[in-house]
DNA sequence: GCCGTCAAAATTGTTGACAATATTGCCGCC
DNA sequence: GGCGGCAATATTGTCAACAATTTTGACGGC
């Protein structure tokens, strides 16, 4: 019955697209935004119903989100969406270290000093009274304007790739780390610092600052983790 | 008939394990390796037969193969190898940079200096006469189990994964590069170098290094690009 | 009341058949 | 002879049915 109400209203989305690529992303959706919970199963059949397809091809799925290290299948037992332990976030923020780092450098080295303008701008000021005010979607607007415009800046699909997978995987973690108190302002005066050494074009400068930047968002995730994980 | 012949030895080992592994890890081999050539087209049903399964199973490793970039769908006209670009190259040793950087970086922290000490020897002296008679495998074979207990020593299964998903993509250029004159000589001087830094502690100076080598590898790589795309 | 056994149900694994689409080869026309 | 259209073929896309495996729950013995 769930079922079927679920089935007509993404059939009305399948209908203009032949939504081979709208089943993936919206898996992907709902295991990154924790709507579904780590540790959740996934029926295949339950899923073919509610998407209006085969298990073929949520078979075919379960793969790649496998392969992206989203869900975990143990054979004949079927999938499940996968838990973050402690340690794996450890190993995620050890490569965002360095990836992200590099984001900001190659960026940095690839696209004019104006281009951050905006950025600067959406950092600037009026960003202390929103936090002031605790209006924390602003804040995660502008990490997500930043981390668009430098992926497009640093003009290299295998990191923008790279990077959109780590980020699934941490997603969760990072929207519930902003509400740790006076994280999201020390992530604020750090990405301020990030870009006045973008703009000045000191494109190892800016590495350096975006790697010391993940290093203290890890440290503060180690000291509240009980709260986070 | 080829498909018959290989079929069988296949199969010989397919009855041992389930060969859920084997389909994906033989594919991924043959491509890597280029046994198959790049723009190679991949035929669904010639494959089932020859590893004697079902459609649906070949399908479901193609999507594995392509979220890894080894593979390109396009609806309704099949899969071929990926072609590597020289963009792409660059994009990839962008990305090795600093993931094999902080592999080193991470191998120094975590381990104990006489961990490094069999791989000091074997990129020791005697390499020099090994080299000078133009025995590539032996250097390439030092390189792999650098990379193996570097891996191994840096503890961290999404580096681990990602840096195999690189390696994957590169390996056949990697392997044209020693051929280059003087550049296996070059890579061994600053294998010495990291090890050096690395059985010493010096952490950061190992990364940088690993860093140096990486950027090195690549520029040789742009002036002979010609021999080796 | 607890535990091992076994059958029933649920779920995943695999397959072959059928539909949709693209490619190939043939034929007539200009 | 070259070219466009058309049928024949080949290939991919999709599905529903069947097999194998695991989980669930009932039963009987201790």
């Amino acid at each position: 019955m769930a079922a079927q109400k679920s089935s007509n209203t993404v059939m009305d989305m399948a209908s203009a697209n032949p939504g081979t690529e709208r089943l993936l992303d919206e898996l992907r959706r709902r295991i990154v935004s924790h709507e579904l919970s780590p540790g959740a199963r996934l029926r295949e059949q339950d899923l073919a119903n509610e998407f209006g397809v085969s298990r073929a091809r949520i078979r075919e799925t379960f793969g790649i989100l496998e392969e992206r290290g989203l869900i975990e299948r143990i054979p004949n037992r079927g999938a499940i969406v996968t838990r973050l332990e402690a340690d794996k976030v450890r190993e995620l923020f050890e490569v965002r270290e360095v990836l992200e780092a590099q984001m900001v450098r190659l960026a940095t080295e690839k696209a004019p000093p104006e281009t951050w303008d905006s950025l600067v701008e959406l950092f600037g000021p009026s960003m202390n009274e929103m936090l002031a005010r605790n209006d924390f979607d602003a804040y995660a607007e502008a990490n997500y304007r930043f981390r668009r415009q430098c992926i497009a800046a640093a003009d290299n699909e295998v990191l923008s790739a790279l990077l959109d997978s780590l980020y699934d995987r941490t997603q969760v973690l990072i929207r519930r780390l902003v509400l740790v108190p006076g994280r999201a302002q020390e992530g604020m005066r750090q990405h301020r610092k990030i870009l006045a050494a973008m703009r000045a074009g000191r494109a190892e400068d800016a590495e350096r600052l975006k790697r010391a930047n993940i290093r203290d968002a890890r440290e503060w995730f180690t000291n509240y983790q009980k709260y986070l994980l």
